[in-house]
DNA sequence: CGGGCTATGTGTATGTTGCACCTACGGCGC
DNA sequence: GCGCCGTAGGTGCAACATACACATAGCCCG
């Protein structure tokens, strides 16, 4: 098919960072830097670090995570990250939102079917 | 729950006007104002009428889609859009990625479901 | 010491989206 | 005729989220 003038191609959901990094965080506490590996079997790979820490730290500031400096024996300290109550409420309704959309893309792939189905018949 | 100082909620996915206009073409030729409302029941409650114009013009530009001004007895002339070749081929890339997106939330869902259940066991 | 890996961050451009607004046609009531 | 509503298409711009580029710093190893 050959990559086409435009690079058109759908992206993750808006504002999906948080959500993830609530559900990693509500299966083990753990430190950005780990969090940023974890989150390609999200589908998030290649994140940039940059919006994974900016995002960590608000939640920080809101009280959806709880964090805490822990020195490492071999490398540079690394601030691990917790779970709140409060993240522990919102994961799950985000995790409601993730569920409706979920609900809407298979939506969209029942109806895409059909339309494939009209052109090309069951073989 | 109770609204929270902030509104973060996930939204859909970014790009997603483009794959639902090729479906919604692909289920049959249709103008932008009915676009608009059939646009609903595939999640896309209230889409601004600008940016939908917009992209409808952008892929005509792009060959995705042919449109014709078909004049009505009653009311201002419409813009009909019809699918072109290229843009049913876009339509099954697309569509191929609405479906790995929906994989990785139904992913996102049964990790979520686990650490569910250990706070709250089957009962 | 210099370079590579871990680890955390800042600054800013880029791109999509959303809001506000504008034009225009036809029909209806007055 | 005039104002108003619903239909239909469209522009301009601001807000926001993300992506890219870069900066810092500790530790280890040759």
């Amino acid at each position: 098919m050959m990559a086409h003038p435009d690079g058109g191609d759908i992206g993750g959901p808006r504002n999906y960072l948080r959500p993830c990094l609530l559900l990693l965080l509500a299966e083990g506490t753990s430190h950005g830097y780990e969090l940023l590996e974890q989150l390609a079997d999200l589908g998030l790979g290649r994140t940039d670090p940059g919006g994974l820490y900016r995002c960590l730290r608000a939640m920080d500031e809101e009280g959806l995570v709880r964090s805490a400096w822990e020195p490492s024996t071999s490398g540079p300290a690394r601030r691990v990250y917790e779970l709140t109550d409060e993240g522990r409420e919102w994961l799950h309704v985000l995790a409601g939102s993730v569920a409706d959309l979920a609900r809407s893309l298979a939506t969209y792939g029942r109806r895409y079917r059909l339309v494939a189905e009209q052109r090309d018949p069951i073989r």
